[in-house]
DNA sequence: CAGCATTAGTTGGTGCACAAACCATTTGTA
DNA sequence: TACAAATGGTTTGTGCACCAACTAATGCTG
């Protein structure tokens, strides 16, 4: 007769995948969070602050390609930041279903503070550089096979 | 003159860590999300789920320590899972404070339902055990990391 | 050029996540 | 034994995240 006591439990062993994954990615969130609150802004905001820092004007579609997020999720966020007078959503003239978002010029200089945020992150975690890349190459390699599992396009 | 477009970009940089994180704990969920619709859970109730069938019954404090969520996030996400029939919340008799969440019947049977799921992810996503191994071991050590920097025990 | 499919964004609904305020039970102690 | 502190859960409010349904602008094709 079978004891399952000896068999080795594969959705204790496997929960560590998934379970990790989104553990991993919430606490390391809240150590963003106490950087992030002084400068009123959430974690997703600041992602969105990144990819406009470096990009903008970006239309609601780029940003969605680029956070990997839906636009359902993007365009409140975005209300948000225009309300806190970090960013414009302008019309695009060449395409009026677009939309142009753009950085105010406190958007702009908000990345002064934002470029205080990655060491201090560091320091926190207190974790090796290399560590710390060699975990994003393994992370970058769920994402792409995640994306093939999802039926996106493997870009 | 310092051009800025020769600096690596730090923030560009360093938004790997969070960024490919979030990204990468989203999209792997997006992966379960087909194979646990079917059996009417979403992914925190099959980590649950999942906690409850290693160790029922359980009190909201022990799945909040286990599952590093807040009370708050349990509270109706139990709820809903006794509204599907799969758990009870009955009352610690040594302790009325405490809640003893036990399993129904139909919530013991869909163990087997769920034993079908991680060899089917690992199918889907199409990587080596051994590196989803080492994924693991480098989670462990950022969640370790991030604990201690949000000033939690180190447990 | 008329009409239909496509594309860009928004809206509404459900559910997760966290923080703060709150309530009830227990525990510790003066 | 009364009463204050601590503990276990719930509630409320804000903000993500996804989906499906919808609107408006554009493009394509007959």
């Amino acid at each position: 007769m079978s004891d399952l006591a000896d068999i080795p439990d594969p959705l204790s062993l496997e929960r560590q995948v998934c379970f990790a994954l989104s553990v991993a990615s919430r606490n390391v969130i809240a150590v963003y969070r106490p950087l992030l609150e002084p400068m009123g802004l959430t974690h997703p905001q600041y992602l969105v602050m990144l990819a406009l820092w470096e990009h903008a004007p970006l239309a609601v579609k780029d940003l969605s390609r680029m956070l990997q997020l839906d636009p359902g999720t993007l365009s409140p966020l975005l209300k948000r930041l225009e309300a806190a007078g970090l960013v414009r959503r302008e019309r695009d003239p060449d395409d009026e279903r677009a939309l142009a978002v753009v950085l105010t010029p406190e958007g702009r200089d908000l990345r002064t503070d934002a470029e205080k945020i990655p060491p201090a992150i560091v320091a926190r975690l207190g974790m090796g550089l290399d560590e710390l890349q060699h975990l994003h190459e393994s992370l970058m390699r769920v994402i792409a096979a995640a994306n093939a599992a999802n039926g996106h396009a493997t870009a």
